[in-house]
DNA sequence: ACGGTGCATGTGAACGGTCACATTGGGCTT
DNA sequence: AAGCCCAATGTGACCGTTCACATGCACCGT
């Protein structure tokens, strides 16, 4: 006869415990290794453990401590190499903390669709949030939608207490100033899109640096972050070519613009010195290698984790955590303007 | 006096059932939209659930079907572009069918971090597992391992059941014969690390299509994916100068390639002619926009999650799923050998 | 010898769903 | 009008863990 009961389910507690001449509750204590049990019963208990193969039910777990264990990462573009790398690092750290991390991407920026990944994830039971969604309109949902779980947001300007951020504002004056150092006076900023909290964040630093450096500016370029973007936005400006320099506000950009400056028969840095921003792996090896500002994802990742599991982030009475500093990183694409 | 019971607690379904005035049973029937409900009492049951921001505890639920609704990534390197890419892709089909996704990132490939990933999924009661992680050895591990939840390998040759992959050897010919058609004979390859799956399939393409055209091969060189590697490889390998082509089995390092040509005063595509794998998204931006074989990650993740979902490969005797059949992209580091 | 103390362990009831089965009542057949 | 069926709903057990509390027993001081 195949009734036996016991024959297709997995060892539970109670299992354990009848081979091992104890009640379920001692097993119980050893799962969570407690304190006054004597060595040998624990002993004898894991072993029957281990010759079980017995794994704790984490749905029954989960269920009378009402804890998950489980944090949630809501991303958008999430192939992306800084939030790739962040999403990395914020699984590492959880996991070392004995976390398990839901990764969910966004499809747009609309409401709808934040709302469908978020209740995803409060499906799933999360004990805390992590955002990387630096949309300014997604930042402000989040923030005006009273999460119940405690949350953190990357790559945000650090002015909430939930926000957790490398200073982009300093990382944009330092690419800035790079290029006031090296001579150049007309100098344009190839901007990330208007909406993205970032990419305002890098523009506000570049204006700064300029009008504190009297230098005058013009309005800067918004582009997509994309190389395709970077080309075209380098095709029309050199219709003109009324700059020496120009700081795009990341590396792939950068590198688009690089391009169309060849296409049109002319150097780098010979007759435009570019910087761009976050130095991906690749940057060193462009042609030009690329001069950029360096910011630390995966740092980002850590403290996010961090400040999450330290459990500060929910109430909103607390400090802004601090900036990460972002590093100027000199390769070739620079160099003093010619007079 | 705050000793009200149900203040604290969520509500469950048996608030729900007492304030609409049914069973709990009833309810728990509109949550799995049954058939046999009186329309009225199901738009009453709802409004009470909307009223109370009732949700189901996935926990409870879990415990008693024992199903728990999660498929497992384990992935290397997913910070990278393909495993990235292909990462969203699985979460984005996973979404849509209901289905959580939970990632972990190997921290080495040796047989502990593997097991340790392993073990954090299985602790989560995964009902399948994708596996980005295409070295020999992790693959090895996982064929071995006697797996009791369906499972995937990602970006491996295709030989077993669960590999769902590009067909890396077909694109290695391609991107061979295209070096061949433009009329080099001393071709080099730079090829992936040994111990990866993908590096060898595209070595061996390679290898075979050289042969096949009786062109003669120097021995490959095995790198290590990066740009970094790229680059003092070609330093390396310009200092004899026999070559006129070289495949390189990635993008990055064919991106390094180009730095070091550059660097020795010699000119991609005029001196040397140099294509790539993957086609990053960046690589059309390179300079010279680089000619590479494309391979669409994202397909694959969402064939991996229709495979894993339709229930298939579990058992282990079904027949090898389809390659997914990549695809030259001629840019410009690639030209006629001039003589 | 006795009650107190504290360690090691046991007992039964939650937790919040679903499952299998029981119950109700209205409409149809005969 | 009796009997039957089926749709709509209710009842109680169960999933595998932890929690709160109970028990047994050795050891101690007096």
């Amino acid at each position: 006869m195949d009734s036996d009961p016991t024959r297709n389910r997995a060892p539970s507690i109670r299992d354990v415990a009848r081979l091992a001449g104890v009640s379920h509750q001692t097993v119980s204590r050893v799962l969570n290794n407690s304190t006054s049990l004597r060595e040998e019963t624990k002993q004898r208990v894991q072993q029957v453990m281990d010759e079980l193969q017995y794994r704790p039910n984490r749905a029954a777990r989960m269920l009378v401590t009402s804890r998950s264990r489980t944090i949630g990462v809501i991303s958008a573009s999430g192939y992306q190499y800084g939030p790739a790398s962040s999403i990395t690092a914020i699984e590492q750290a959880a996991r070392a903390e004995g976390y398990f991390v839901n990764t969910v991407n966004l499809d747009g920026s609309d409401r709808e669709s934040i709302e469908k990944a978020l209740n995803h994830l409060l499906d799933q039971a999360i004990e805390g949030l992590v955002v990387i969604a630096p949309q300014v309109r997604v930042f402000n949902a989040f923030t005006e939608m009273k999460l119940s779980v405690p949350f953190v947001t990357l790559q945000s300007t650090g002015t909430s207490d939930h926000a957790l951020s490398v200073d982009q504002i300093a990382g944009a004056r330092l690419a800035t100033r790079h290029l006031i150092e090296l001579g150049h006076r007309n100098i344009y900023h190839l901007a990330g899109p208007q909406d993205w909290i970032e990419a305002e964040a890098r523009m506000h630093g570049f204006l700064t640096e300029m009008s504190e450096n009297d230098v005058a500016t013009t309005a800067p370029i918004l582009g997509d972050w994309t190389a395709e973007f970077g080309y075209f936005a380098g095709r029309e400006l050199l219709r003109v070519r009324d700059f020496t320099a120009i700081f795009s506000s990341n590396d792939q950009m950068a590198l688009g613009l690089i391009h169309a400056v060849r296409d049109a028969g002319l150097d780098v840095p010979g007759d435009v010195s570019i910087i761009g921003f976050d130095d991906i792996p690749e940057a060193r090896h462009f042609w030009p290698p690329l001069t950029t500002v360096r910011q630390d994802f995966a740092e980002l990742g850590r403290r996010a984790i961090a400040l999450l599991l330290s459990g500060g982030v929910s109430a909103g009475d607390h400090a802004a955590p601090e900036l990460i500093v972002p590093e100027l990183i000199v390769r070739g694409s620079t160099r003093a303007v010619s007079r």
